[in-house]
DNA sequence: CGACGGTTTGACAATCATCAAATACAGTGG
DNA sequence: CCACTGTATTTGATGATTGTCAAACCGTCG
């Protein structure tokens, strides 16, 4: 598949990570710069999608951090998963499908709206939606599994490790350190604990140096230890015999 | 969208659901056909789909509850989703996919392989399953939702009334009534819960009469009630303007 | 400087897990 | 028909994990 091309190139911008999911004929490269031109700013804890509205095409997040999230009636939120930079939000299966969720920028940000695959055909694009799409389905499976069966400990040891996994094949981060822009409020519902015990876990993860975390810089000084202790899970890509 | 037409003729068989997710050609229905007298038996426990396998084609389950899960390498077990008479499983958006998760029978089961959308066109079928696909999304989501930021007792409720509206679109429940074929053990390992647990929490909610449930028939005394009290989200169809 | 959002800490309570055993229930073979 | 077996459910006693409430601390920004 195109993806081992991130080894040899990585994407340095969010418009090539899509154009790195597939092969992307000459119009389809134009449209998709043309798409990005197009740009929209979202302020921090902005919601920019909402739960229960159509969505008419996809979106990609050229800049910042954002994530897709539902609030019960009595105010408790989940957050279902993170979108990066390069990742595509509202990727839906079906025409005039209803968002199942909301979306919210984390950080500032920055969105375009991607074209649809509907009238003309670009079926470079179509496949590049279907491995980012396939990449998400994967993603929630993880979040199932940490929410379902992880400890607190293992819960953010596992997420931080799926960031970083993502953060470097989007070209975005190398050696086992990445910037973390999110707050510990924002971890808690991801991981379905409270700020509270989320502080008091991350004392625990610096304690045996699993990870170092000082001002939004994150670090595993044992990245493979750490994933083999919490049976962490990577990506793998479609298989081309 | 043809989901209404449940409302009127409710599919009696796996096939009659899959066929009333979109509008099949004859070509299709037959193929249909065909696919489905190629049955395989699979008895309860038997694991029918590995984690890490490619996944060639999706398989239809024709009768019996299965479900999809994975396990940590301690043993943990976590049951990410349900598969009910009449779902797929191994709907996968792009070609040469790897299994992201193994499926299980939980009861005696007969699955068929159905056929790929691939070579010949068939745009009915490739329809049909978007469609599976995208309510399988949407119950991920709820399951995030779940074990994320629902107690016990809302995880339980919740996981019942979704059950019985996927049971009740696929024309195996009415009334606010099914049969419930699976132990508190498996009800565990999907609530991220120990069966023990389960079992209390299953004590507390009868005595509420939140929910009726002797020798494997479930009953919601007051389905509308109970949906409110744990803020219980159905799936919406796509909307044709 | 003060205000504000985020982090950190403490004391205490609730939820849920663990371990162990008893009971119920269905199937199987004598 | 009945003992026997294995699996599922139920209950009790106890402990660990995580939540709640409250306050202190810290850096940034106006």
């Amino acid at each position: 598949m195109t993806l081992n091309a991130h080894a040899i190139h990585p994407p340095h911008s969010a418009q090539a990570r899509i154009s790195g999911l597939a092969t992307l004929s000459e119009a389809e490269h134009a449209l998709l710069d043309r798409s990005t031109r197009n740009r929209r700013r979202v302020s921090p804890y902005r919601e920019f999608l909402s739960e229960g509205q159509p969505v008419p095409r996809p979106l990609l997040l050229l800049s910042g951090w954002a994530c897709r999230f539902r609030v019960l009636s009595d105010g408790r939120r989940q957050i279902l998963g993170f979108i990066l930079p390069g990742d595509l939000v509202g990727l839906c299966r079906t025409d005039h499908a209803i968002a199942s969720a909301s979306a919210l920028a984390l950080t500032q940000v920055e969105i375009c709206e991607m074209p649809g695959t509907e009238p003309t055909p670009t079926p470079g694009l179509a496949q590049a939606y279907a491995l980012a799409g396939a990449m998400d389905d994967f993603y929630l499976l993880n979040q199932v599994t940490r929410l379902g069966r992880l400890t607190a400990y293992e819960r953010i040891a596992d997420l931080f490790l799926e960031m970083y996994d993502r953060m470097e094949l989007a070209g975005l981060a190398t050696d086992h350190e990445m910037t973390l822009p999110i707050t510990q409020e924002t971890l808690a519902d991801a991981l379905g604990l409270t700020s509270v015990h989320v502080n008091r876990t991350l004392k625990a993860l610096r304690r045996d140096r699993a990870v170092v975390l000082e001002s939004g810089l994150l670090t595993f000084p044992d990245y493979a230890a750490l994933a083999a202790q919490v049976d962490h899970r990577a990506y793998r890509a479609p298989t081309v015999r």
